[in-house]
RNA sequence: GUGGGUAUAGCUCAGUUGGUUAGCGCGCCAGGUUGUGGCCCUGGAGGUCGCCGGUUCGAGUCCGGUUACUCACCCCA
């Protein structure tokens, strides 16, 4: 394998193309805060067992999609797959659930699943996540939609749409599995190959494939919702009275299921057309089960997760361009004799200064420093040649105008500051 | 894990029925201007034609295999 070819399914993110995630990742920051949510990190790999019995034995990323090995003490690692389980431990393990509850978090940082590669899924991708522990209020479950069209719409994500649905609690779902199959088994030779083993694995997942006949085989079979409990059903129209009052456009899917087994009551799905297969930006549902699952006190909980390089590609096929608007506020361009010690210490105080200066590290021509200074957009070049350190006095050319004037070096700070000339401060704020 | 498509310079691509030194455009470097950018002109660098094998006098071109990329399935963000 060579050795400047990256792992299948990894990505780098060059420069030119970075812009698009800082902006995300910053309002994915700014949304979170005004919801109340604070940043939790947490170790990109853990235990293997944690993610067997979070997400459940039987689901296909456990069964295939791991990247677990053993490390050098015998233990089984796995790069984690998904958010959730990872912050359920935290939550355990650090007795959050003793503060002001629910403890409302969110993550954003790289998964890992060993997948086949193709658009919008990878082997390592970025998720952004949110997750309210220790709360049953639909009110939670409203935001955990919420705040991913809040941070779709700030990005300028166009064209997405909410699913929403209540799959229940573990049992008003087994006595609907059981009326499900009952109204699958006469028929079920009829249906693709894997649908036929979906029927005792997991039947509620044939309500969700994409086969043209086994659509047609389900379209009378009996509805979830019918067969929710008291409870689950008063929870769902508290969701759907809330998304209603504050205007949130949805659709019920009575098919929508969600692949991890811990999920109950309300899941829900937000997809961008337009994304080609793979075209949910991002997912999540209630899970009141799963923390006791892990091992705690059971306490109620609901989250979300949301894959960013598909919203990235949504973004692109919407031709959005995110590039880096800033540009040198000056290229210094010198030329021989004591002009380059000049050049490093003047680009060196300019810096300090929270200016953003250029100069030339290839021995460049004068002419060819002018067009380098072109093509990086600077605003002004600053001329130093033997004629200016004698006079103390270089030539500053504005590159929009073409005008030259001549300034002193030491007053040349506040020339580009008085000319447009950002200043950030970040490193004037040391001194 | 299964199936389709693709692979030629940094990038987008062309390359005729197999034929001798593999090209265009963009980008990069230099010069035209020994102290001045954009436009223009001239020149230059840069290729194991993905890799291995086969057919042939001869393969970028045909055949087989392989790897990678890509799209789709399963499943998921």
């Amino acid at each position: 394998m060579a050795i400047t070819t990256r792992p299948r399914g990894t990505n780098d993110i060059l420069p030119a193309k970075i812009g698009i995630w800082h902006k995300i990742e910053d309002t994915i920051r700014r949304i979170c805060h005004q919801f109340g949510y604070e940043e939790i990190r947490t170790p990109i790999f853990e235990h293997t067992e944690l993610f067997e019995r979070g997400i459940g034995e039987a689901t296909d990323i456990v069964e295939k999609e791991m990247y677990t090995f053993t490390d050098r003490g015998q233990r089984s690692i796995t790069l984690r797959p998904e958010g959730t389980a990872p912050v359920v431990r935290a939550f355990l393990e650090n007795k959050l659930y003793g503060g002001t509850l629910p403890a409302k978090v969110y993550y954003v940082g790289p998964m890992f699943r060993y997948e086949r590669p193709q658009a919008g899924r990878y082997r390592q991708f970025n998720q952004f996540g949110i997750e309210a522990l220790g709360g049953a209020d639909p009110a939670l479950d409203v935001e955990m939609i919420l705040i991913p069209i809040e941070v779709y719409k700030a990005v300028g994500l166009k064209d997405f749409e909410v699913q929403i649905n209540s799959i229940g609690c573990p049992s008003c779902r087994t006595a609907y599995r059981e009326a499900l199959k009952d109204s699958l088994r006469e028929n079920i030779h009829k249906f693709c190959p894997s649908c036929q083993s979906r029927f005792d694995k997991n039947p509620l997942r044939i309500l969700d494939c994409k086969v043209k006949e086994c659509i047609e085989l389900t379209k009378d079979v009996p509805v979830l919702v019918d067969y929710l409990c008291t409870d689950c059903s008063e929870h769902f129209s508290k969701v759907k009275e809330y998304l209603d009052a504050l205007n949130i456009n949805y659709s019920l899917n009575n098919r929508l299921v969600r692949g991890f087994d811990y999920y109950t009551r309300t899941v829900f799905e937000i997809i961008s057309v337009g994304l080609g297969s793979q075209n949910a930006v991002g997912g999540g549902g209630r899970y009141d089960g799963l923390i006791e699952e892990v091992g705690g006190q059971p306490h109620p909980a609901v989250g979300f997760a949301a894959g960013l390089e598909r919203l990235v590609l949504a973004l692109e096929n919407q031709n959005m361009e995110v590039a880096d608007q800033r540009t040198p506020d000056c290229y210094i361009a010198q030329f021989g004799g004591q002009t380059k010690t000049e050049a490093v210490k003047l680009a060196y105080e300019l810096r300090q200064a929270g200016l953003w200066a250029e100069f030339d590290y290839m021995e460049k021509s004068l002419r060819a420093q002018m067009k380098a200074a072109d093509k990086f957009g600077a605003k002004f070049v600053i001329v130093i040649g033997e004629e200016e350190i004698a006079s103390n006095q270089v030539k500053v050319r504005s590159m929009v105008t073409g005008q030259e004037e001549l300034v002193s070096l030491g007053d040349i700070k506040e020339y580009l500051i008085g000319h447009g000339g950002e200043k950030d401060g970040s490193m004037e704020a040391n001194s």
